[in-house]
DNA sequence: CTGAAAGCGCTTACAG
DNA sequence: CTGAAAGCGCTTACAG
C-alpha cells in the first residue's frame, strides 16, 4: 500500500513537505509541489483518511438520519444530500431511523457519538435534548430538515403557510365543505410537519368564517398512498356528509384519495376537488393540484449549511438563513375546480 | 475526550490490558476485565474507530452503491441492508450512482479505493472490470445484488424464470395476444435484469408455440409508473392491435399500465389482463397480480454474505449459496382473468 | 520553503 | 495473565 513516505522518497523530500504539497496547507515551492504531485500520481497514492482523521479530528463524513427511504419526499431529500456531499468530497453515512427505541439510542450513543462523522443532518425527525447533547458535546453541528431539534438550525418550508395556501385555493373556488386528511398524531404533535399543516388548515378555515369542526372533517392517516386511499374511502363513503373538496397533507395521501374517489364513482374534480402538498413525481400524471416543494434542492441547501458550520472554505458565504422558509409554490392542475352551485 | 489511557489508569492496568479487556481479544483475568469495563463505563469511553482502523485495517463500514433511492425495489433493498448492517455493528456509506461517468469514476477511485470501507454491496449496477479490480486489489469483497460484477457473488431472483412464470400465468388463462412492457435497453443488454425478463417472456411465448414477434408486442420504457403509463397509452391506443394481456417488467410499470387502461376505457381485467414483477407495496391496493420478490430480505442476505466474506464470527455458517436464486412467488389478484372467447 | 520530531489513539507481537 | 514498546499513516507546531 502506497504511503506518504513512498511519495516523499520518490520526490526527494520529507514526509512533512509531501504532506504540505498534497494537502495545499502550508507553503511549498511551486517546483517542489509539482514533483510531489507527480510522484503521488505515479504510484497512485491516496492518503489514508483514518490516519488523517486521527490527527486532524475531521473525518470528511456526514451522518444522515432519516426515517424513510422509500417515501417520495425523503428519497428525494436523500438523493439531494448525497449528491451535494459527494461534490464537497464528503461521504454520507446513512442511519435509517424511525421511532424512538433501543435501536435509535444505540445509534446515537454508539455510532454517532464516536468520532466518525463531522456533522449530522436529521431529516424529518424530532431530536430530543439528550440526543442532541451527545452530538453537541463533541462539537458536531446538527442541521434539521423538516423535523426539529432544540437549538439547531431548522430548514423547512412554512408548513402552516403551505396548508393555508392549499386551503385558500379551495376557498377561492367557492368550496365551503372542505375536509382535511392529516398525518398521524397531527392533533397532538403541534410542532410536527403534519401538526403544522393541520394548524394552517384550521386557521384558513377560521379566517374564512367557516367552522372548522362542523363544516370540515379532519381525519388522520398514514402519510402514504394506501393510507390516503383507505382514509378517503371512509371519509367519502357516507354520501350525506360528503365534502366538496379535500386538502390532503401530502401528495401521496392525495393520490390515494383520488383513487378512492374513483373507486366510489365520485368524479374528480366534478364532484370533489383535491389538493395536496409536495410536488410528487406522479402529481403531473394524475393532474393533481398541489403546493410544490423541492426536496432535492432542500437536501443540497442542508449540505451547504453544514459545510458552512464546518467552516469549509468554498462554502457559499451567501445569505443562507435557516430561519427563512424554503421555497414552495401552488401548482394548479385538473384535480381542483369551482364548487358546484 | 476520554482515551483508553484514562480507562487504563482508572482501572490500574496498562493500555494493552485495557484494550484486550474491552475488545475481548486475548485473555484477561475475569476480575481485571470487570474493573476495566467499569472504568470505561464510568467515563463513557468509546474507542476511536479511526485509531483502531489504522492498526487493524478494518473500518466496520460497508459501502453501498445504488442507482436509485426512490424506486420501490431499491428503497426496500437499501432499508434491508441498513437494518442488517446496523445490527452487525457496521456503518453504511451510501453512494447513489447511476450512469457511468466522471462522478462514478471519482467514487471508485477516490472514495471506494481508499481504506474507508471493508466491503462493497452493489445494488442493481453492472460493475465493469476496472471498477472491480480497484476494489479487489485492496482486498475488499464485493457482493452484487440484482446487478452484475465479474467474479463476484451475485444475489438475484431468477429473472428469466420470473418472466416465464408471469407469462405462463397469462398463457394458462388462455391469452395468446400478449404484450410485454420491457425496461430500457432490454433487447441490447442481455445480462441486465430487464434483458433477462425479456428473454424469459420470449422463451415462454416460443414454448407455447406463439410467435413472439407477430403475436406479441414488446415495448421498452422507463421502469417507473409514469413510464409504464406513457408506454401503455401508446401500446393500447391502437384498438386494432390491442393485446388481451400485458406482462410488465415491474410493478411500477404495471401500475402505470393499469392507469393508462382506465384512462382509455379499457377494463382490467375484463378487456385486458395485467401482470407485473416485484410485489410493490401498492400492488395489493390495486389488485395487481404479480411475481413477488422480497427486496428487504434480499438486502439482509447480501449483508450476511458480506459478513461471511469478511470472516465475521457470528455470521451464519448456513447454506447461503449465492448461486441459488432468491425466492419469488406468483400472487394472483384481480388484474388477471381468462381470455375472452 | 523545508525537515526532524512528536503525537493523534489505538492494537499487537514480544517478553515475562 | 499482564506490561513496555513499537507502529499503523498521517499532520503540525517548531526550528532553521
Amino acid at each position: 500500500m502506497a504511503a506518504i513516505g513512498d511519495v516523499a522518497r520518490l520526490a526527494g523530500v520529507s514526509k512533512a513537505t509531501a504532506s504540505r504539497a498534497l494537502s495545499g496547507r502550508g507553503s511549498v515551492a511551486v517546483e517542489t509541489r509539482r514533483r510531489v504531485e507527480a510522484a503521488a500520481a505515479s504510484i497512485g497514492f491516496i492518503a489514508s483518511p483514518d490516519a488523517a482523521s486521527l490527527v486532524t479530528g475531521r473525518t470528511k463524513n456526514v451522518g444522515v438520519i432519516i426515517p424513510f427511504v422509500n417515501r417520495w419526499f425523503f428519497g428525494e431529500v436523500l438523493e439531494g444530500i448525497e449528491r451535494a456531499l459527494l461534490t464537497a468530497g464528503y461521504d454520507l453515512t446513512l442511519y435509517n431511523l424511525a421511532d424512538r427505541g433501543p435501536e435509535r439510542e444505540r445509534v446515537f450513543d454508539f455510532f454517532l457519538a464516536r468520532k466518525r462523522v463531522d456533522a449530522v443532518i436529521a431529516v424529518g425527525v424530532d431530536l430530543v435534548e439528550t440526543e442532541l447533547a451527545g452530538l453537541e458535546g463533541r462539537g458536531k453541528p446538527v442541521v434539521s430538515l423538516g423535523g426539529s431539534a432544540p437549538r439547531s438550525p431548522r430548514l423547512a418550508i412554512d408548513d402552516a403557510g403551505a396548508a393555508v395556501l392549499a386551503t385558500e385555493h379551495l376557498l377561492h373556488l367557492g368550496h365551503t365543505r372542505i375536509a382535511h386528511l392529516a398525518g398521524r398524531e397531527a392533533d397532538r404533535s403541534v410542532e410536527s410537519v403534519q401538526g403544522r399543516r393541520l394548524r394552517g388548515f384550521r386557521s384558513a378555515m377560521a379566517d374564512a368564517g367557516l367552522d372548522p369542526i362542523a363544516g370540515a372533517t379532519v381525519r388522520e392517516t398514514e402519510m402514504t398512498l394506501p393510507g390516503g386511499y383507505a382514509a378517503a374511502l371512509q371519509l367519502l363513503g357516507h354520501p350525506a356528509h360528503r365534502p366538496s373538496a379535500l386538502f390532503a397533507a401530502s401528495d401521496e395521501v392525495a393520490l390515494g384519495a383520488m383513487l378512492a374517489a374513483e373507486r366510489l364513482g365520485i368524479a374528480v374534480p366534478g364532484d370533489l376537488s383535491i389538493v395536496g402538498i409536495d410536488g410528487h413525481e406522479y402529481a403531473e400524471m394524475f393532474g393533481l393540484t398541489t403546493v410544490e416543494q423541492y426536496p432535492g434542492e432542500q437536501g443540497r441547501v442542508a449540505v451547504e449549511l453544514v459545510m458552512r458550520l464546518l467552516g469549509e472554505t468554498g462554502a457559499a458565504e451567501g445569505a443562507l438563513d435557516s430561519s427563512t422558509p424554503l421555497p414552495m409554490r401552488l401548482v394548479v392542475r385538473s384535480s381542483t375546480t369551482t364548487a358546484a352551485r
